[in-house]
DNA sequence: TCCCTGCGGGAAAGGGCTTTCTCTGCGGTA
DNA sequence: TACCGCAGAGAAAGCCCTTTCCCGCAGGGA
């Protein structure tokens, strides 16, 4: 690899100026010796040493950006609105899957820290795991300690900034639809209960049943991946251990996809015999059929917020920006069928199309 | 940030022993010493700067990505295959999104040769541009030079190691599918016909249909962008020019997903009106409803085979594997409509679950 | 004529780490 | 006792840039 002498040396200048003129550096530096230089950049093919300008220049540029999987359409949505912020400002984002995997999560926040990354954004869920958040406050205090910027998107532990989505309304909003269709047997298809987001979301739901004197007994919950098989294969779970269910509540949006496979495997009608309900409402919730009733998360404004702070002015006390779920209203949940039905039920609304509550 | 001397000093040795316990060298250390050390780095919280390592270090072990979009399920699975390899083998893997925008592209290699990374892989489609091939080709033989690998998936403008899906073969099946339904009337939803991928698979599906002495007018073709949008749109396009269509072929399953929600709104039945082919395969295809019959691509494997390839041996010739395209039969392809049928279509089969040619 | 100013350029000091080279002191052999 | 060899530790030379500091020179004012 050509290095900045090799450029110098063919240009016939110093290293100094050399690097004046490719940087676009405020020192002037006359016509001839910057075509000098630009003609050797050329020949030479040259490219700076990144890591060498890194290292000379000592403000830092770059964001740390940890999600469980990028290639989930949650954090997908996510990191678009992390993205569109950074590129705005010039930043070079550093992606890292977790894999849902809190070890993995400590090691990126090494790493990134090793990258001297100006700030640090942890998006998904927390975990109800003590030891790993105190492991984790740790490291990420030390990285505050030393001039970096955090922010947490959907997560509890870290005490400073954090952008949170309204899970907890989220699924109150999604019980009390199916407490207004004249649901009773509710069923639910949960993510792990290790997470944050599980039982915030679990806590909403239930709190709209209680609210209605109805209850939500554990043996209507199963915890399985918060993905499309794990919704596949709780629901069917789900159905083996009580066939009487007339509504499924799945804790995110993959999930219910994978309840909507299982039940059309079954040949169960759906929203006939069956109500689905998703939770994000990612891009595909739509194109499904029928189309998926959901609750809707503002993931790339999420996004947007969480990288705003993190680049904009500190502030003395912690931010918590809590951000509205909004139920949308499609083709999976309808009104608790005639035969099961215990007191009438709402008429009959209109579908197709969005409709928000 | 605490540095490396800082660590040292603590401890009561000198940097060289500090960074020879923290790394673990080969050179021994007496163990008081090393625990001094490890002591220092915990009370400090020490992480050495990645940059100043790179730096040092000579060997370069991160390799570098080039894709369209990681968020699209296509580049999503093949990144998955190229993190499997990379992760046995403790590579950092860096990706970058370029949003099908080639100067990104020609930027991206850029970025990631001054990042000093040991590989490049450039992932998806190239584009009929003669003037950005030769000036990426440029790029890619520079970083050669100097003892980069590289290698790309998909694309034809490189002349070294190539991944190539089969995408002339899987156009062409597409094709002798919908002949062999008996459809005559057959649309196509293309990506932009800047993309090799997209004039690939339509030279595929253009060769079936003069096999079967049909033909594939441009007027039956409507290109637009890659995604589900782009899809819906172009659908709509298509048959409002021309409403006697049997069938429409989707270039990719995101734009066939698009098609699907057109047909949805206009009321139009799949396969029972009109039938609907994919392309790629991608997860969602089994799901959405009816299940998509579609063109799988082994697109875990090609980024499986592609990093290999790059850290690998390197070979005296370029290689390139290409791996095969398959007819994935699920429930959007069907007879040809009696009332516009022209010769008997072939017997109605058992949909349900996938059935592969 | 002398001094000051300002401009254009180079020398050199880091930036934080790895690694080679060198040095010290010890045990073992002749 | 003298010498050799080696283990274990430190000194120092990079790795490739950026940036400060300094220097020489030309022009302008006193």
């Amino acid at each position: 690899m050509a290095t900045l002498s090799d450029v110098a040396r063919r240009a016939g200048v110093s290293p100094a100026t050399a690097s004046r003129v490719i940087n676009g550096s405020s020192k002037p530096v006359t016509d001839e010796l910057r075509e000098r230089v630009l003609a050797a950049v050329a020949e030479l093919q040259y490219v700076p040493n990144a890591h060498a300008q890194l290292l000379a220049r000592s403000h830092r540029s770059a964001v740390g950006v940890i999600v469980h999987d990028v290639s989930d359409p949650y954090f997908a949505e996510i990191t678009r609105g992390l993205q569109r912020v950074a590129t705005d400002q010039g930043r070079l984002l550093m992606i890292c899957n977790s894999y849902r995997d809190p070890d993995r999560e400590l090691e990126y926040v090494e790493l990134l820290r090793g990258h001297q990354v100006a700030a640090l954004i942890l998006a998904g869920s927390g975990y109800h795991d003590e030891a790993f958040t105190r492991q984790l406050n740790e490291k990420l205090a030390a990285y505050e300690a030393t001039g970096g910027r955090v922010a947490v998107i959907g997560r509890h532990e870290h005490s400073g900034d954090a952008v949170m989505p309204d899970n907890r309304t989220g699924g109150y909003l999604a019980g009390r639809e199916l407490c207004g269709l004249g649901h009773r047997a509710i069923g639910v298809v949960a993510g792990p209960r290790i997470l944050t987001t599980t039982t915030d979301r679990l806590a909403g739901l239930r709190q709209a049943l209680t609210e209605q004197d109805r209850k939500l007994p554990e043996r209507r919950i199963r915890y399985a991946e918060f993905d499309r098989d794990g919704g596949a294969e709780a629901t069917a779970r789900l159905l083996d251990a009580d066939p009487e269910l007339t509504a499924i509540v799945a804790l995110n949006d993959s999930m219910a996809i994978g309840a909507l496979a299982t039940l059309r495997a079954r040949g169960m009608a759906v929203p006939q015999q069956i109500s689905v309900l998703g939770f994000d409402d990612m891009p595909i919730a739509r194109d499904v059929t029928p189309a998926l009733t959901t609750v809707r998360l503002p993931l790339v404004d999420m996004g947007v917020r969480a990288m705003s702070l993190v680049l904009g002015v500190e502030a003395p006390t912690p931010r918590v920006e809590v951000l509205p779920a909004e139920l949308v209203r499609r083709d999976t949940a309808g009104p608790v069928p005639r035969s099961t039905r215990a007191t009438a039920g709402s008429a009959p609304r209109a579908r197709r199309g969005d409709s928000r509550s």
